[in-house]
DNA sequence: CGTTTGCTTGATACGTATCAAAGTTGGTGG
DNA sequence: CCACCAACTTTGATACGTATCAAGCAAACG
């Protein structure tokens, strides 16, 4: 594995409270991969074989319904943890994760990490945080899932993007999200169909709240989507 | 406290896999103490001061919204923790636990948690597992609130809450969700109002599905129920 | 008791899903 | 370079689920 990407992973929350001979014991148990743009890490259902970590790229975690409709319940980036859920208690994944463009990821083996965790309980503890981090959002989305309307619930996501992806627009102002996100992508991230995504959308940007720029979304009045997110 | 509870949550998942002598130690870290129905244990936006171990009673977690609406997260019964995010990052408490019936508890200090957490990395590893439950309770939930409808959704948190507070019913058949919920609860508790709530829940007393005594819902057709939360 | 709290029902309005069809874009191979 | 195909986007018409508003009723309670 290439030594970047080995000091990528070493300054991620999980792995930086290590000693520098801890670090050294630990990295040999990491392996790395690389995938192309939507290509899957794993499905739901499937057992939990790794921990992913994302060095590059971005993944979707999508849940599947009994009858086709998906939820896409989050977007991950750089430094973020795929699969931990499924490897601490052992049952299947409860999502498919899915590339939206080229990705490379470290991995470590379930029995690995299982081992790592009982002899460090410095990444224990980070391990705590970074669940607790995800329960958080996870709750927040219930709370808008349940309150808010669709318009509010796309402001917000893509506010959230802004986050996780957002880079200076390339001409003119505003921030661009640069991830490739489709319609129906956005659709099932905020629990609505293409349609109403599509009309959502478009009236943010008729509104001059938004841009489009070669199939991304750049962000230009992050005030008036913050008050559209709280509800006018 | 009395010895009766010390033994009970001595069996806690947390504390379970403890020796003898290490549960005598994190022992004198536990303060017990009792609440009437609807008393608060604390409210959304406190700071973080304890961990909660229910001994007997019930919870509810109520997120608030800027504007009015709440949404009841989840129902705790014994043997659960409450508290347990804001207590690990130490940011303020996401909701609010409001007790429905009178309620014993279990307390630790957030302090000496995390002492104990320090000390022990087996009950460090039951939070994780803990905390992984949590997580995939929430996406469940989720899912359910983007694609479900609203029979679904109360069809799914009748089944939930038989889990919980499920007993046999006092009289003829079925299982009673022994839990003082009004339908305001129910509402808030799938994302809707209590008018709809209500509708839906005369429906389903009225196909023979559930049946109302003394407050409290029985359920006579699981199966029925189960072929609802699906879809039909 | 009167008052509060929770339950119930009905009429109406609005948001969103659904179905249908046409326009746009990007990529592929001839 | 163009033609073509597939995937994605867009717009419109209509139907349905649910929220909202309004009012009456029952049970619990001080």
């Amino acid at each position: 594995m290439k030594w970047e990407m080995m000091q990528g992973v070493r300054k991620t929350p999980l792995f930086k409270s290590l000693s520098e001979r801890d670090w050294e014991d630990v990295a040999r148990y990491l392996h790395g991969h690389c995938y192309p743009a939507d290509s899957y890490l794993f499905f739901q259902g499937d057992p939990p074989e790794a921990l992913y970590i994302i060095w590059s790229g971005r993944v979707k975690l999508v849940r599947h319904t009994d009858q086709g409709r998906d939820v896409v319940v989050t977007v991950l980036g750089p430094r973020q943890l795929i699969g931990e859920m499924a490897i601490f208690d052992g049952r299947p994944y409860s999502m498919t994760a899915v590339t939206l463009e080229d990705t490379a990821v470290v991995t470590i083996t379930r029995n690995d990490l299982m081992e790592i965790i009982h002899r460090y309980p410095a990444v224990s503890f980070e391990v705590i945080l970074e669940l607790n981090r995800r329960l958080r959002l996870c709750n927040e989305l219930v709370r808008s899932l349940a309150v808010d309307r669709v318009e509010q619930r796309i402001a917000r996501a893509l506010l959230r993007l802004k986050d996780l992806g957002g880079a200076p627009a390339p001409e003119g102002d505003g921030v661009m999200i640069d991830i490739h996100l489709t319609r129906q992508d956005i659709a099932e991230m905020t629990g609505t169909t293409v349609e109403t995504a599509i009309r959502v959308m478009s009236r943010f940007r008729k509104s001059g709240l938004t841009r489009n720029y070669k199939g991304r979304t750049i962000l230009l009045d992050i005030e008036g989507l913050e008050a559209i997110a709280r509800g006018r």
